[in-house]
DNA sequence: TTGAAAGCGCTAACAG
DNA sequence: CTGTTAGCGCTTTCAA
């Protein structure tokens, strides 16, 4: 029975069994040897097996220990956009701290799809992920309506009190709160803001939006909502000053907005910060290559990443943990360039 | 026998012996359905199991399936650097594109380690993935020491002849060439390269640069090596002018590196086109995001992730293969802005 | 301390 | 067209 290798055939892969035979053992030894347990091998006997298996180059398979054991030491996170430094990011210290926890990770791409995103659902729980990370584009609703099976989803935003679900994020309303703080610090009261995505509920940074304003006593800037995107921003703010609309702070959404606000600022030759003072949310290292550099909402990913993961593995989690962020100035802002 | 679950316990999974015995068929009636395949079932059969496996919402075990069939419909992508928006591109073209073939796609994370990257390498055998996708920091001589198993790696970069690997990467040495006769139009010859990265062999950019120049008949400006980062082209960009060398061209290996030699010449008021003329390569998105945009070697992802891809499904494929690039013009060049 | 053996859910060869 | 059944490689209970 030839395999069907999708490459060309190599020599058959050694099984436990060849590794039981080579070391004179039983199948089960082998396992115990593997795995540390859980019985216990006699120093001498361990020894031979491990020899075994390096002789043989043997190491277990994936696909028969996951059908045994019904658990797969998977993740899988669903991703709108790549290009998304924020995403960059938080990707990458997801997937180091799952490595670290033996888990492996798979990135599927939502293209901030609702529909899209229930795809990547269904195929992850195809693959008998142990747990979904995910910041959904629709609503509790819709998400709730499908089969869970076992595994953990946790959701990388702010909604809370979703049965079931588990939330780790960034404290979205305080983030929001210091940077129109910092606004009026610089005497900057003409606000707006640019929010991509149709977030289905509340987003935190609106919510923080306009209870910042409220509490300092001045009308909220106008929301212009487009896409997530650089590009969805760049259109916002284009269409904001073709309506004659030109405030004199912008807050955006996230930096991956914020590089679109730039390049539609820049090009019609206004000035930052002297003209427009301008925050992002996310301070992902773009804060540091864009011109002028970005004052910024620090996320602090590293924290996020390790909070869900063990969100994940641990069924007693809370039900929704806020990681704090830090306002992080740089020049866009307005402050004094040292 | 309670399964250990990550989360909390559910009502356990519908397997196929459920879905045959509502249907009153057999089970192996249910795989053929399932599979469309390879028998054929009478309709009034086949509706009766569709229906049933509705019911029960059942879905295939994949681990199961993976252990029978041998093939896990997994590949795996080791990443030097999830920021890099070059990697931010290609890895959603290739998750889009395994996607469309029914592939899955794990992303690991090398960070540009050689031995990190044999890790992940080593972690992906292990999960039986069926190809994979690198563009490897370490010699063909050390790849070549790992065993292979079934798994077709993709090689994406530009060094040919690689015993038992397939090559898919942008004509660098064309790309390059372009850039410099580009340069050369606009009177810039006394140039400076920009390169990130301990690239094991001779990287067909640093190829095209000595060879581009030789044909102009005027001398190579020299090759900065520094990290494969925009901080370590800004570093590189800052210890070059330090120590007084200011060409008045500058190619950089990446968009990534770009940004960071962007910041550097910000910082000192060095005008981008008037006193450098800055082109870099892999042509993504963030090229129309910086001040002033990008003029940049433009690598086709999609072409790239589509033949790559195939070339990991088909025994066949050739040995290398080579896509063309084109040189987009922007700003950042000296080119006339229209 | 070790071994025998049951079975995880699925596919497909073989038999009807 | 449908059913029976032998495994894929592994873990783990139970018995020795």
């Amino acid at each position: 029975m030839a395999k069907e290798a999708p490459h060309q055939s190599k020599p058959q892969r050694a099984t436990r069994a060849d590794v039981a035979r080579l070391a004179q053992v039983s199948t089960a030894v082998v396992s115990y040897v593997m795995n540390n347990g859980p019985k216990n091998v006699a120093p001498a006997t361990s020894q031979r097996v491990r020899e075994a298996a390096r002789a043989l180059n043997y190491r277990p398979n994936s696909a028969a220990r996951a059908l045994r054991k019904g658990a797969s030491e998977l993740f899988g996170v669903i991703v709108p956009d790549f290009r998304n430094p924020y995403f960059a990011s938080i990707n990458d210290a997801i997937e180091v701290e799952a490595s670290q926890h033996g888990y492996s990770t798979m990135f599927l791409a939502s293209h901030a799809n609702p529909d899209s995103e229930r795809d990547c659902i269904e195929k992850l729980l195809l693959r008998d992920v142990d747990g979904i990370f995910m910041a959904p584009a629709q609503s509790y609703d819709q998400l709730a309506s499908m089969e869970r099976r076992d595994c953990a989803f946790i959701l990388l935003d702010n909604r809370r009190g979703a049965p079931g679900y588990k939330c780790v994020a960034s404290d979205f309303v305080d983030g929001v709160d210091q940077v129109v703080r910092h606004f009026a610090l610089h005497g900057r009261t003409d606000t707006a803001m640019l929010f991509g995505g149709e977030t289905p509920s509340v987003d935190g940074r609106i919510q923080g939006w306009y209870q910042a304003h409220q509490r300092l006593g001045i009308p909220a800037g106008p929301i212009h909502r487009s896409y997530f995107t650089n590009d969805g921003a760049y259109q916002a703010v284009n269409a904001m000053l073709d309506d004659g609309e030109q405030p004199n702070a912008i807050f955006a959404g996230s930096d991956f907005e914020a590089i679109g606000a730039l390049r539609a600022l820049h090009e019609r030759g206004i000035r930052i910060p002297e003209d427009v003072s301008l925050i992002s949310f996310d301070g992902t290292f773009m804060c540091e290559n864009t011109w002028p550099q970005l004052t910024s909402v620090h996320q602090n990913v590293k924290e996020i990443a390790r909070t869900a993961v063990a969100a994940a593995l641990d069924p007693d989690a809370p039900d929704a943990q806020q990681i704090p962020v830090t306002l992080d100035i740089r020049q866009s802002c307005g402050c004094p360039v040292e």
